[in-house]
DNA sequence: CACCACCCCTGGACGC
DNA sequence: TGCGTCCAGGGGTGGT
């Protein structure tokens, strides 16, 4: 579920918690998640961590000597932060079950890499349903050329000239096209539900048809709802918590996402709730007026 | 190019 | 209580 807000709660919690910290060995528990695993671990071993960078929904922890890792949280993806057994843990909210014994720190089931750190420290990614990753680069041009240009611009910083010119190119529905993470990086089925409730387009609505004041107030509500996202510490359904454990409260303020069948909280119609570009998709029929679906 | 089904995978919800 | 079934979904692929 981690999508932009969740990501970005994540790298800011991560930045604060790990830049500066020197790596002394990366632990590749299932190297089949990791693309490159056995270069990372040559590559990071002795460096230090001097920067957390995210594009979209993928972050990337940075080598002072330049070496990248970039993590792809997927679904149920978790980048958490282990402090030393025996130290104090001041953190409000510990990591879930990190149990401490014997100096040795252990890690929740399906845990693939530990970035373990000279201070006793330790970074996990654990990832129940493997559709996350780590990619490993030797430098960010690398990381960019091969894995970053490929996608659109990040959701935060688009503008709406070049939202405007990517959907002109597009026959399909608009919550397809924004879904595209070529097209505009770090939304996912949540966030797009919530923006064309508050932009009160409907989903289906053809993308080359939306005009240039559409796509100002897309990228207006775009960065209001992904900054109040991040603010609130990003939305937690299931799986997802910051690298300290904590989770996030935005949940609470979703309009339209998982609410099918309920009053709209703007005109009290019945939520529609239908399949739509292979997503669950929730939306007002009377507030975001469009093509009309069949009702599941 | 667009759209679809399918796959990856696990755990939580729900029905019996 | 326990087991089976369905569902969630980002992203890739391969077929229509």
């Amino acid at each position: 579920m981690p999508e932009l807000p969740e990501v970005e709660t994540v790298r800011r919690t991560l930045e604060r918690a790990v830049v500066g910290r020197r790596v002394v060995a990366v632990e590749l528990r299932r190297p089949d998640v990791v693309c490159d695993g056995e270069t990372m671990s040559g590559a990071w071993k002795g460096d230090s961590v001097s920067a957390v960078l995210r594009h979209g929904k993928q972050l990337a922890l940075v080598g002072e000597r330049g070496c990248v890792a970039c993590v792809h949280l997927g679904m149920s993806g978790r980048l958490c932060v282990y402090e030393p057994p025996e130290g104090e843990t001041h953190n409000a909210h510990p990591p879930p079950a990190p149990p401490k014994g014997r100096g040795v720190q252990t890690f929740p089931v399906h845990t693939h890499v530990v970035w373990r750190f000279m201070d006793g420290s330790a970074l996990a990614f654990t990832d129940p349903r493997r559709f996350g990753g780590v990619w490993c680069f030797t430098d960010e041009a690398a990381l960019q050329e091969q894995r970053w240009g490929v996608l659109g611009p990040d959701a935060l910083t688009i503008t709406p000239g070049r939202l405007h010119a990517e959907l002109s190119k597009t026959q399909r529905g608009l919550k397809a096209a924004l879904l595209d993470q070529h097209l505009v990086a770090g939304l996912g089925n949540i966030y797009v539900d919530e923006l064309l409730f508050a932009t009160r387009i409907a989903p289906e609505r053809c993308a080359a048809a939306v005009t240039r004041e559409e796509a100002r107030r897309l990228v207006g509500a775009m960065r209001r709802l992904l900054i109040r996202a991040i603010e609130a510490g990003g939305s937690t359904l299931r799986d997802y918590v910051d690298a300290n454990g904590s989770p996030g409260s935005y949940a609470l303020r979703h309009k339209v996402y998982g609410r099918g069948g309920q009053p709209c909280r703007r005109c009290r119609a019945v939520l529609r709730s239908d399949l739509i570009a292979g997503r669950t998709t929730v939306w007002c029929g009377r507030c975001q007026p469009g093509a009309v679906v069949t009702e599941r």
